[in-house]
This record gives structure tokens, sequence and C-alpha cells, in this order.
RNA sequence: GCGUCGGUGACAGAGUGGUCAAUUGUACUUGGCUGUAAACCAAGCGGCUUCGGCCUACGGAGGUUCGAAUCCUCCCCGGCGCA
């Protein structure tokens, strides 16, 4: 029996969409669930003593960052859930991500989904991808001072991923055995293989080459985990898809990774906004129904819809509390500022129609006071009311497929939340 | 009263003859943030504008100069010292 099964409740007909319960030695998460990013072991500015009444049933941790700092306090401690006082079901990352933003996505302000090309009869908006490409696609050796120059932290071979540290400047290398190795160390329930996140930008041929590499990643990966006769019986392993804003490579990625032996999957690197749900639908279709699959990294609440709707059971983003903690506040009638003037005097709660803590308990001018005033407490408070927005979301859609109401549900919310 | 130092855009505080509508920080206004190098970053921040400029501004009034926030004179205001 393995550590990490996942049971059906229902499906919508015609469509990938589906609500039920991944089941792991920490318990249960009923889904489509959103699972909150605590990085470092703490889900910035939110003590987990409040994670059951915000509807956080589990989170994910970071592989690199609790490697750098923690790792044996993790581990001595029981694990990444125990050491932050959090009983329920956790994952760790497997650091794949930072392989994009300490690699190519250093010293950018690129985001995982390729950027709208605002005037596309300009070259200028041509000419970035691929210069962002050139300059990221030249070393294959770690170099120091060539990745000095090259402005970039990580830099990728065909074994791993060699690593200067942002804290230290020390330098570090992991490959697919060491990801899985501090991944057991650090104990989750559901780890990840190690893989290559892609620039939105990267051209299709660097596409391909960087999915092939996270499907040999993944092959050693799993091979390591299930190496480990203790933790392959007390941790599961999802494989991870890549493949870019391009279908085809998409598919021959899920593919790939379908046919190894992982508890579950995980959807990773980048996207274009316009076709992700085509490419979704397709690579969930490759990927066995009966087996989790995880869309990582996003998150605004369209983009869960168009998840569920493409069969996405977890969802993982840091929006909720990097917007919180930068003032966005997401409402029923969209996403508000609440630093801005315009709620200086505004005595009503952050969203009329959320029945969070927060939302029960203090008012849009109070929130934006303590912006404006610098105290912690804003961020924390903006942190607890976005993560409910999301965890309440989805708990919301999963009842809606359970009543067959998901469509009503999400044209209605939908509706509202783009009313602005 | 004498002496001395100083009065710069919302505030603090640079500038000390032209490259100054004036560095910088804060405040203010608004954006952005999608497996967290992020309690962060960016833009704007005198008025008008056909976006080429035009007007008004560095306590006030005169003056020197081709040209003054910058130099001179007087006045007003403030700090400090001595009476």
């Amino acid at each position: 029996m393995r550590p990490i099964s996942f049971s059906i409740e229902k499906e919508i007909p015609g469509s990938l969409a589906r609500a039920g319960i991944l089941h792991t030695p920490h318990g249960e998460v009923n889904t489509p669930a959103f699972v909150a990013v605590a990085t470092k072991a703490n889900l910035k500015g939110i003590p987990s003593v409040h994670f059951k009444e915000l509807g956080v049933q589990t989170i994910i941790a970071n592989t690199y960052h609790l490697y750098l700092s923690g790792l044996d306090a993790v581990e001595k401690a029981g694990g990444v859930g125990k050491f932050m006082g959090f009983s329920g079901p956790t994952m760790t990352d497997s650091g794949g991500f930072q392989v994009f933003s300490l690699g190519v996505g250093f010293g950018k302000k690129i985001s995982k989904f390729l950027p709208e090309q605002k005037d596309p009869t300009k070259g200028r908006d041509e000419r970035e991808p691929n210069s962002l490409l050139q300059d990221f696609s030249a070393p294959a050796v770690w170099d120091e001072d060539l990745a000095t120059s090259h402005g970039k932290l990580a830099i990728i071979d065909e074994e791993g991923v060699s690593f200067t540290s942002h804290l230290d400047g020390t330098f570090h290398r992991f490959t697919p055995e060491r990801s899985v190795e501090i991944q057991h160390r650090l104990g989750a329930d559901i780890i990840y293989a190690f893989d290559e996140c892609t620039a939105p930008t990267a051209d299709y041929d660097y596409q391909k080459e960087a999915a092939d590499r996270t499907h040999r990643w993944a092959a050693r990966s799993l091979k390591s985990h299930r190496g480990n006769i203790d933790k392959n019986n007390t941790q599961g392993i999802y494989g991870i898809v890549q493949g870019g804003r391009f279908e085809d490579l998409r598919i021959e990625s899920a593919k790939t990774i379908a046919a190894m032996d992982f508890d579950g999957f995980g959807i990773g690197g980048s996207f274009s906004k316009h076709d992700i749900l085509g490419i979704l639908d397709k690579v969930n279709r490759e990927l066995p129904k009966e087996k989790p699959r995880h869309l990582l990294g996003i998150g605004e609440p369209e983009d869960i819809f168009i998840g569920v709707e493409s069969g996405i059971d977890t969802f993982d983003c840091v929006l909720p509390t990097r917007n919180g903690r930068n003032g966005g506040i997401y409402t029923s009638r969209g996403k508000i500022q609440i630093p801005n003037a315009e709620f200086r005097e505004d005595f009503s709660s952050l969203d009329k129609d959320c029945e969070c803590i927060v939302c029960k308990n203090y008012t849009r001018a109070y929130v934006h006071h303590l912006f404006r005033t610098h105290e912690m407490l804003g961020p924390i408070l903006a942190s607890m009311h976005n993560v409910y927005f999301l965890t309440n979301l989805t708990e919301r859609i999963r009842l809606s497929i359970l009543d067959d109401t998901f469509k009503v549900f999400r044209d209605d919310f939908l509706r509202c939340y783009q009313s602005k």
C-alpha cells in the first residue's frame, strides 16, 4: 500500500473536472484544494495555529530554501510539518523552480506566464525572448566567472544544477538524487521529482531540450525515491510535466511522465495565458485518471477554474500571501489595493461576501491604516484573508462539483469577480 | 540692540553664477506581483500644453549680469551667542 492515494468522489460529465480525496499519512485533502505555500516552513505571516480556521488543509515547502537554512533542524524536529506546528498533509517542492528563478529569471521581472505582446508589429517584443534565451543557453558547465558574467545564480547541465546561494554566495549543487535525498530528510508526505522550470520566453528548441532533460531527471528522482525503502513507505512522489507553452511538447511530456510509476503528477513551468485551458486539458488526458494532479504555482481565481475544468485537483500559489503582504486583497468583486486612498474611511469588511475571521472582525479602513503606518498586522490580516479567499474558493468549487452546480457557480463567481 | 548662522517644492535636506522645474529620502497618487532572491518592485508627483514647448517658482523687494536658487543692497522671519 502506497502512502499516497487518491479517490474520486464525483466527476463532471463531459469534462475532466472532479472532486476527490487525497489520502496521505497525515490526513486527507478534499479536492479541488488550494495548497498554501510555506516556502521556508511558514506560511508567510500566518501562524499554523490559524490554518484550520483559514481552510488550509495542506502546505508546500521548498527544498532549496530549507536546504540552505534549517534542514538539520527540520529533520531532527521530525519533518517540516512537525517543525512548523502543523499536523496536516505536507508537500515539498523539489527546488526545480529555483532553476528558473535563480537562473534565467534572476534579476529579471518575468513571471511564469509568457508576456502578452503589446504591439506585435514592433520588433522589440520579438527580440526580448531571444535575448533571454541566448544568455540562458550559453553555459552548460558550471563556471563561477561565466555564471557571474551572465548575472545568474544557477546554471544547468545534464547531471543537475549548480547554485550560488542567494544568501551568502556559497556554491551548492542539486541533482535529482540530491533533491530527493533532501526531501526525504524534510519528510513531507508528498515530494516532487527534480525538474527544470523554464522561462516562458524560451523557444521551442530549448523547451524541448529542457523537457527531455526533466524526463531523465524524473526517472532518476523516481528511482532514488523507490530505492529508499523506509521513505518509500512514508512519502509519495509526484512527477512533473513540462514543455512550456507548446502543445506537442506538453503532450509528449505528459505521456513520458505518465508512463513512470509516480504517485501523482505536477504540471510545472510556464504557459501562455490564452490557451492554458486547451493545453492543460490535453495534458491531463494523458495522465492516469486515478492519480492526483497538481498545478504548480498557479493561482489566480480565473486560473483555478480553468485548472479544475481541465482536471487539476490541487493548486499552490504565492499570490495570496505575496499580494496580501503588498496590499492586494482578493474580493468577490475583484482585487483591490487596500492602501489606496479610497479605503481610508471605508468601514466595511475587506470583502462583503467573505466569512473569514479577518472580515468578521476588521474593516477596510483599519487594514488600510495598518498598511499606511507600516504595522506588520496589516500584511498579516491581508494574507490571512487572501489565503482564506483561495481555500474557500476551491472549497466552493468542490461543493459545486458534488452537487452538480459547477458551471452556474463558475459563471456567477466570474461575473461578479470581473465586474469591476 | 549687536554679532553670527540660516530661510529651497507637503516635510527633511542637496545645490551655491548657465547643463535647475531644481539631486536624494520620506510623504502622497497609482500600477504590478502566479511551484517566494519579493513586508517588494515600478511609474508619477508646480500649472498649462496642439507634447514642440509655454508660464510661475528656491522668504520679500530691488540690483549686478548675456544669464541668478546661487553674487550685492535693504526688508521680513527663525536658531544660537553677547547685552
